[in-house]
DNA sequence: GTGAAAGCGCTAACAC
DNA sequence: GTGTTAGCGCTTTCAC
């Protein structure tokens, strides 16, 4: 590995002048930075980012923190992220905290020992403290998806509200009229969000509504789904707060025997691909979920950049896709 | 931030005691290690990672360059590879290569110059000299999915050929006579390999290959499916090569207003839950997704501790999951 | 415009 | 067992 002192050494000069010349710094005459490039090229000097980092007490790593990168939500919003850290000569530290509040501050706690410049995080549903230490030592921070309440920062969020009330009006006007809905907890602040959403539209049109919570995995929500289909008065449709849930309620209609939309309805959040050729297709709320992830690494690129400038919330809204799962009339 | 200094003063010892106590180094008595671990925790002391990796020229960072962390695939060989990463105190780096040489040896210099302890990688088809900055500096390196010719290192792979030759075979069994192959190009280790088991199962029951090879997307396979569908021999049975190419499949014969399977039978490589609820349900590969990214970690790991190991090459086979769409026996 | 030198926080000889 | 000291490779005063 060649250092910066064999450059110097090789290009007669200080490594004090190789140091200015590769890190662009101005006070160095051409002639020489020509010079002192050429010989770095020669000899294929690489810069030690290390050491780079432990003299400036910062670094080209930004740390991404979500529960689970298989949820087909994170994995794009992962992917976004990387691209404009790629773009901007930025490494990403992977962190899954599986909503675990521990997990979490331990990442966080790792995040801060490689002097990472930044980090960007899904909060699991922790108290606010479980952040103290990122605020502390200043590390600009970017949260995305979930609120925490009591925390001021830079956030990036969906309106999740507004996309369930959406949701719920278009599958009233589908002929839906007892519509139950099952919403992730885990999430609560989405949960919480959504449900509220559906709870609007449906008293706007005098419903009842039927809203449980439960851990986000298909079982739960086929368990959930399946119970209500045993009822004598069963749900005409059903409303899902993320893809597992929805795939759960799909195989509990098919295990009970019904067909969509006929018989059940069905509609939820998230858009993947292959919603399309489930059943009949099935009708989602599709968030942004490149842009989210794009917005909040250029959020905190902007934060590393200027540490002071206000706290900023910016507000995604998704977009319904309308299939054929969402409607019984002709 | 407090460090060792801090910590050495506030327990009247040198910061050499407080470097053995905290790395677990012997020669220190039970009571001064007591004492300065006590002390450290008073002083909420954080090591500095960054410091100990100038000093010791390793870290605690593995690189992981997939071509695309939203392939499933590359997805959940991520989250087993960060699982194993978490256990041992390492930290992992996402680098999405999108199968660009180019943007690979990018990340391959960022590891150098990061001191990372390791990588995992999935090379894109590249030359095998795309990899000599890490051979040259005898960073530990694990292969996975994919092989390079002439290139001897640590490899985690699928036995390909085999599983396209059962999934042929099985497709045969189903009633399949004129079956046709699309794989993936870009990926030309994985397709050839694929390829070449279909190509062997289908002599060995003297029926013509058709198989070609296209950049894998979705509208590729479509495209490609649609023109033999429009034919007057039409395939009876289509074979993917990945999930992409499966939904892209899928579509052109739904376009083309045929049923799976009376119509075309159709299978494919990678499992996914979803593809069980797409049409009849769709018969996979499914690769030990899960598997192949934890004995990479541990097979680097290992590579890590022992620079000198013999080299090894692991294996994994996959296992077929039949549904639906691959017979048109009662 | 350039060089000498100090030091970031840690580890690892080497002394005692 | 414990302390002293010399760096790891870089950036950044401070002289000149």
């Amino acid at each position: 590995m060649t250092s910066m002192k064999d450059v110097a050494k090789a290009a007669n000069v200080s490594v004090a002048t190789v140091s200015r010349v590769l890190s662009n710094k101005p006070n160095v005459r051409q002639e020489v930075r020509d010079h002192v490039m050429r010989i770095a090229r020669e000899l294929g000097y690489r810069p030690n980012q290390i050491a780079s980092s432990l003299r400036t007490r910062t670094s080209h790593v930004i740390g991404l923190v979500v529960s689970d990168i298989r949820n087909p939500f994170f994995t794009d919003i992962a992917r976004a992220i990387e691209d404009v850290a790629h773009e901007s000569g930025l490494q990403v530290f992977l962190c899954n905290s599986d909503e675990d509040p521990d997990k979490e501050a331990h990442y966080i706690a790792t995040l801060l020992e490689q002097n990472a410049a930044g980090v960007i995080l899904s909060p699991s549903p922790a108290a606010a403290s479980n952040f103290d230490a990122i605020v502390n030592a200043k590390m600009p921070m970017v949260m995305i998806d979930r609120r925490i309440k009591g925390l001021t920062t830079d956030y990036v969020l969906s309106d999740n509200a507004a996309m369930a009330y959406e949701l719920t009006k278009h599958i009233i006007a589908g002929g839906a009229t007892r519509i139950a809905a099952v919403m992730g907890l885990a999430a609560s602040f989405t949960g919480q969000e959504r449900m509220a959403g559906y709870r609007r539209a449906m008293e706007e049109f005098d419903l009842e509504a039927i809203g449980v919570f439960v851990e986000p995995e298909e079982g739960e929500a086929e368990r959930t789904v399946a119970a209500w289909l045993a009822d004598d008065m069963p749900p005409n449709a059903i409303l899902t707060g993320n893809v597992r849930l929805t795939l759960g309620a799909i195989r509990a209609i098919q295990q009970a025997g019904l067909t969509i939309p006929a018989d059940v309805m069905i509609a939820g959040f998230d858009e993947v691909p292959w919603l399309a050729f489930v059943g009949p297709g099935i009708t989602t709320i599709s968030q942004p979920t490149y842009e989210i992830g794009r917005s909040a690494a250029e959020m905190l690129l902007a934060r590393i950049e200027n540490p002071d400038r206000p706290h900023r919330e910016l507000i995604l809204h998704g977009q319904l896709i309308v299939r054929e799962s969402s409607s019984q009339r002709p």
